[in-house]
DNA sequence: CCCCTGACTAGAA
DNA sequence: TTTCTAGCCAGGG
């Protein structure tokens, strides 16, 4: 495969990511058409990930990017994307949090 | 071709 | 619930 496909892929499934959406890397990969490269992903928005909207995607838990918590937390925040003590709220959660 | 790195994951402790 | 570990993918030296 071309250089830099891999690349446009994932951009292709980021630029059709709305606001108060959220998506983990590893949806990311698969809707890319690249199953189980998640962490591939995360290595491209940590460096090209400028001009992204890098701040909608989390890890698989709700955890958000290393480094970068406060500015992805407010931005996730102001697209009213709902959070509990910094980490996104999944759904499809079974367990009942009490 | 071998080896290492990383904004990941699922599963075991 | 939190920490550790072993896989995994794509890049780069």
């Amino acid at each position: 495969m071309a250089p830099q496909e891999f690349e446009d892929d994932v951009r292709r499934v980021l630029e059709r990511l709305t606001s108060g959406t959220v998506m983990t890397y590893g949806e990311v990969a698969l809707e890319a058409g690249h199953p189980g490269a998640a962490r591939a992903v995360g290595t491209f928005l940590a460096r090209g990930g400028t001009g992204l909207p890098w701040w909608r995607v989390v890890t698989s838990t709700g955890r958000l990017a290393p480094g970068h918590e406060r500015e992805q937390a407010q931005r996730l925040r102001s697209e009213g994307v709902r959070m509990n003590n910094g980490r996104v709220v999944m759904r499809a959660r079974s367990k009942d949090p009490k």
